[in-house]
RNA sequence: GCCCCGGUAGCUCAGUUGGAUAGAGCGGCGGUCUUCUAAACCGCAGGUCCCAGGUUCGAAUCCUGGCCGGGGUACCA
């Protein structure tokens, strides 16, 4: 489907041959939205870079292109401004008419992709034995995001949750697990705790790892026999790996994320590929000894001496590290998944970390040109304080507790505001509030910069916020009800025209016509607060036009339809954004 | 030291491919409900876009050099 920019575009492309000629021929006539409403709906930048090109002056240039331009069927007026702007103002019709072809869409209005490829989304990767908190929540929310917004574009999208369940802590942990039994026979079955239990295991194991050198041995002895496959101790691992399973999957439910048990792929999962990573690193020539340990050394790399920095993928004791996993979970997920994209959601401090792996990847070959590798990185959440974000005693966030708060704050703002609720849908409404304004909260910032967490700021129903999107929906849902209650006929609007009669009508039309552009946006640069942006925009159009345009109460029947069709499609519209942000909306709120 | 990221209104943040008078929300001041959820809308006040150069018809945006903050910088992830 060509969307409104892409038409203004051919038109102008034509405009500016028939004016010049083909030395234009490839020339971008740089269409954009009109910077300010009154100078239209849309603007043409080319003439003033183009009138240098040529060494002619740009208004005249200007002046040429818009009588070489059709304006037939889509401009109302074309006005030369300033130095050389061309505004654009487009004939209700044909925005109409665009809008008609959207509304009958049911993808509305977002393009397959020429070519569907395969997509790896690598989110989320908590670490099995600990409660999941706050630092897991932006790259578990984003990447949800991303993974959503590229499935809908058409793609095949596979979720990896890169589980860290492998490692030398589990050495400790697992030794700590057995002095218990050892020490309290009569002790819970193992299989009987849960992760709160695990986390308070892993912090003794942790304080007797580095008090007492006795037990640090064995736990380091617990290591190998866990990588040898010692049956007890896998036993052991199997059950706390199995525990914090579950305890995930809780989570992904209550935050309504789209991972799940399938979508597992642990760190452990590449244990057998790590020794053919680090020979196929050999055969390439590239795998160096390094004080004991083998290494790669990536172009443009150094350390703090400015010695060139090595990427360790063994280290001197033979073991393993995350680098030579990420190496083996790529090539597994080009070779053997068909990824023509692997896109990584993990915290800005790792971006170099990323840099070299991807560097290391196309030096041995495994990534191929084609293959695009993308880290998404982000950054940190703030307290009130600009300091990370920490409980009241200064200790970690539990993402557990983090909803509980979320959803109680929510209810008691909801109660307090519409206390004639049916008692039975407070629970559900509060969820998708209290839930939706913490998720938005994140998406709706620049992924790369910090944010400070504030919960007055997020569930706030001004400004750009869930809330305040949930209830534009709500807004428009409450028109069909009360319409349905007086008996007017909805269910054929869709055959109904719209009539773009006035300011307010128009602006949410055009609005609504950029929402394909803004799919492909995200899916482009990965930042999920431009979509944000775009429907905060959105809702405040909405709520612009609420208040302007009487729609159940319209002069006569054409334009009440065409109103009651517009709202459909923002409520469409509103809806679908929100889902993308893996955020629900209600009827109510 | 070197590398990466950030610095925009009192606060929290947007700012599209370099484009016209830099925009929102909160907070402050003042309006708008017998009428579809006022959980909203409208108006006013508020700016050294960190600083200094440079490129350009045009710079918050690009380049160079500073300043401030955060992160990374050899066997944790």
């Amino acid at each position: 489907m060509p969307d409104m920019i892409e038409q203004i575009h051919s038109r102008f492309v034509r405009a500016l041959q028939g004016a010049f000629g083909d030395a234009v021929a490839d020339t971008d006539p740089l269409i954009a939205p009109a910077g300010n409403l009154k100078f239209g709906d849309y603007q043409a930048n080319v003439a003033m870079s183009l009138g240098k090109r040529l060494k002619r002056n740009p208004r005249e240039v200007a002046d040429e292109i818009v009588a070489n331009l059709d304006k037939q069927g889509l401009f109302d007026d074309v006005e030369v401004a300033g130095p050389g702007f061309i505004n654009l103002r487009l004939c209700a019709d044909a925005i109409a008419g665009e809008l008609a072809v959207l509304s009958g869409d049911d993808h509305l209005g977002i393009a397959r992709p020429a070519q569907r490829q395969t997509i790896v989304v690598d989110y989320s990767g908590p670490n099995v034995a600990k409660e999941m908190h706050v630092g897991h929540i932006r790259s578990t929310i984003i990447g949800d995001c991303i993974a959503r917004v590229l499935a809908m574009q058409g793609h095949d999208v596979v979720r990896q949750n890169h589980l860290g369940d492998w490692g030398t802590q589990f050495g400790m942990l697992i030794e700590h697990l057995l002095d218990k039994e050892q020490t309290f026979p009569d002790v819970r079955q193992l299989e009987d705790y849960v992760i709160q239990d695990l986390e308070t295991f892993y912090r003794d194991a942790k304080r007797k790892f580095d008090t007492d050198p006795e037990f640090a041995i064995r736990a380091r002895k617990r290591v190998v026999a866990l990588q040898a496959g010692d049956e007890r101790t896998l036993k052991l691992w199997k059950m706390i790996v199995d525990e914090s399973r579950t305890h995930f999957s809780d989570v992904y439910e209550r935050l309504n994320v789209n991972l799940n048990n399938g979508d597992l792929k642990p760190e452990s999962a590449y244990n057998d590929a790590l020794v053919d990573i680090v020979n196929g690193l050999a055969d390439a020539g590239l795998l160096q000894e390094s004080q004991g340990a083998r290494v790669v050394f990536a172009p443009g790399f150094e350390d703090a001496d400015g010695h060139p920095l090595p990427m360790i993928v063994q280290k001197s004791d033979g073991g393993y590290l995350y680098a030579t996993t990420d190496l083996a979970a790529a090539r597994h997920r080009i070779d053997e998944r068909g990824a023509a994209r692997i896109i990584y959601v993990t915290d800005a401090r790792q971006s170099q970390h990323f840099a070299m792996v991807f560097a290391t990847l196309r030096m041995v070959g495994w990534a191929g040109p084609h293959v695009r590798l993308d880290h998404v990185p982000f950054g940190t959440i703030l307290g009130k304080d600009n300091r990370p974000f920490k409980t009241r005693q200064g200790g970690t966030v539990k993402l557990i507790d983090l909803l509980d708060e979320a959803e109680q704050r929510a209810a008691a703002i909801i109660n307090q505001k519409n206390p004639d609720l049916p008692d039975g849908k407070r629970e559900a409404i509060a969820h998708a509030v209290g839930i939706g304004a913490l998720k938005y909260a994140d998406l709706s910032n620049d992924r790369v910069k910090d944010y400070v967490f504030d919960w007055d700021r997020m569930l706030a129903f001004d400004g750009n916020t869930a809330p305040y999107l949930q209830n534009a929906y709500v807004r428009i849902r409450s028109i069909f009800r009360k319409a349905h209650e007086q008996d007017i006929d909805t269910s054929a609007i869709d055959a109904s025209p719209i009539v773009l009669g006035n300011p307010p009508e128009r602006a949410i039309a055009l609005q609504l016509l950029q929402f394909p552009r803004m799919v492909d946006v995200v899916a482009d640069s990965l930042e999920p607060h431009r979509l944000c942006n775009y429907l905060y925009d959105l809702a405040t159009a909405y709520h612009k036009f609420y208040e302007a345009c009487p729609v159940l109460t319209a002069d006569n029947v054409a334009t009440r339809n065409s109103r009651l069709r517009l709202s459909a499609l923002a409520a469409t519209t509103l809806r679908t954004g929100l889902n993308l942000l893996g955020i629900d909306v209600n009827e109510q709120m």
